[in-house]
DNA sequence: ACCTTCGGGACGCCCCGTTGCT
DNA sequence: AGCAACGGGGCGTCCCGAAGGT
């Protein structure tokens, strides 16, 4: 309580700091930005930006960090009741893409996290950390009886692991619904891992997520 | 018949800065790479390099349409004989990321293809491309009755080239084996796709390609 | 009078590297001189120059409108009290003259503004706004009875322009007394324009502004 | 006689080389215009432009020579027979005007002689010779009775070279009418040179070469 | 003699991410 | 937090030669 509102200023000036920078680098890349570009739409100064960050990468890192907190905390808030594995899994997908989509920032974050892997090794690591956390995704899935018993939680997981990766870079190039891509690749990959009596279900709960998480502007079928 | 010495030294001149600059826009990034650092790995001048570049970017294309150049020659060669369209489609893929795999300059241009997008247009179109030609290439499929009655080629054409397209980028990431993961990929997607009596088939088609565009250095499970 | 030390710093050393480039400048040229060796002369860095200056132009522009405003200053002070029209444009022309021959920031400063119109708009702007500015001049000094009747204002005011132009230039190209060409220019045109009674006055005013405004250097009749 | 043809062809290369640069040189300047500028639009390459010239330098020196030689030329032509010395040097101002005015070689290498003294010796040369080259011409007028009593030769020829001097300047940076302009200044120094009783027949002299020599578009007073 | 291809380096300007002092 | 200064490259371009063909 020494001096909370210098405290409150500070973190406006780092906040407006970091918003022009989430806003540049979407536009013209990170690379592309100049340090100045970034005070200038800020409306700071140097000195104001070297107090709050120690460099122009410390900028990236901050986004990064703070756009994969923000997707943690989405998925947490999302799966917060309990539900089985398959259904957490597919959700955290959708979550994920929504917020990607939806959140500047965290958009921003995303992509810098893929160019700087030497920055922030979430680079690769996003990458490495979550193949096995599909993999074990499934393996519970398999141990609700939710699986079929001839995939092999493994592969299942890897591939689909791939197809979500796809879908997110396909959508960056193109720049088009995240969402409905990630609908499509849920509904070619399913029947291939769910027991068959349970494809209805995952069919249904599959059109309730599209309908729930679709984007704003887009118009379903039945728009 | 004019000036053919001469000719070939430049050619070999060209040849050298391009080399100089497969290699280093590979181990540190085109952004991250200053035109000294090539000309000095190349052994020339930058009268010499802007002899034969205007521009950096210029190299930056140059490597890029050589590359797809590449991958075209490739599937052309590897695919000349009459087979059927799913056949070549699969066989299309393994081509690719053999020659991605195996030629550094390949490699390196399919990677600036897609981070300077502005620099050839192949970036996007790359992805804008080729989703038509794998729905168009399953349609063929679908004739020849190579597909089940029930699938979707639109549908199962863009969710196999998402598989690829992550397959791509997860390679990239962890700087693994393209092929052992294709493999899986397609392993994964065709038993939704072909007809159950064709099952076999494919999968000893798929066992073939794998045996034969496997990396070098890795062994299989006989090695 | 929070920070005046830092400001006069700034100011210090914007003054150092204007003086610099006033010094290259007339010895080499604009075209010819480069930045570092402005930076050099001048002592200080590129980063420093580039805080004062956005680019190399901004300093031929600056040294531009200092000098057109040191041209206004001293004429407004050579001519502060009253006094007759063609009194006031004839000594307009030797302040100009003394100041654009005894100040090098000056001098230089006229002569990018030729060679530079694109940058300053002075270059042509100097030539053409100076006609109307004599003509205008010389309607005055008909008003109060200074000038013959049988003489057209507008045309007299072109041809003494025209001298006092013809007159700079030479002085610049041999080097020479500029006091001296004025005199000579003036002392044949005055009897063209006056009446015939004034013409001993006029005479004497000449002699008077030329003992005044001669170079230090040069000796009189009676050195 | 040796070999007359290649001689033909390379007279006619080092025309186009010249064209190209008095092309560029008049619309971007000398410092501004790149020697592959010149040999882009002379439509030959560096090594032919360099078998040519032995700089770039040379281009202008090249020019310069050549617009001199036209110059002398013109007024030799224009000069051809007997007539006084008076109407000579009037007469020789006129051409030169006319000359600089519709042939663009002659002016760009006017242009240039002046910013490049350095390389021609002509640019300060030319003011140099001129002056005495007036003084003597009024001289040998007053030995003819074309001036009056009262004014000194070499004050009067100075004048008058200061105001042709201007002339030039300003029209060159007003791009106006140069024989105009030189009408105006010979209309007005005149009468205080020439006895008062010729002064009806140099005006009518001032018309005819005003009329013979005023521009192909500009409409005279009679439209 | 005339011309071409290809190469050579030296700068030129600008900008960038960073520090000190206040 | 802000004003001022710091240097180190970045890319591009420029004027020119070397070596050879016709």
């Amino acid at each position: 309580m020494t001096a909370p509102v210098q405290q409150e200023r500070a973190l406006a000036t780092r906040a407006k700091i970091l918003d022009a920078a989430v806003d540049l680098f979407d536009r013209v890349g990170y690379g592309e930005t100049s340090l100045v570009q970034v005070i200038d739409l800020a409306g700071v100064t140097k000195g104001s930006f070297y107090y709050h960050f120690d460099a122009k990468v410390d900028l990236a890192a901050a986004i990064i960090s703070e756009s994969s907190r923000r997707i943690q905390a989405a998925i947490r808030k999302g799966n917060a009741g309990a539900a089985p594995a398959l259904e957490r899994m597919i959700r955290a997908t959708f979550i994920t893409s929504d917020v990607i989509q939806s959140d500047r920032l965290t958009h921003v974050g995303y992509l810098l996290a893929q160019s700087l892997s030497q920055v922030s090794r979430a680079g690769s690591g996003m990458y490495l950390n979550w193949t096995p956390a599909f993999v074990a995704g499934l393996a519970d899935a398999a141990a609700e009886g939710d699986m079929r018993d001839d995939v092999d939680p493994a592969q299942a997981g890897e591939a689909i692991w791939i197809s979500v990766v796809g879908c997110h870079l396909l959508s960056d190039a193109l720049d088009d619904d995240r969402i409905a891509r990630l609908v499509l690749v849920w509904r070619t990959q399913l029947p291939a891992i769910v027991p068959a009596e349970k494809r209805p279900y995952f069919d249904e709960f599959l059109s309730r997520l599209a309908l729930h998480y679709r984007q704003p502007g887009e118009t379903g079928p039945a728009g």
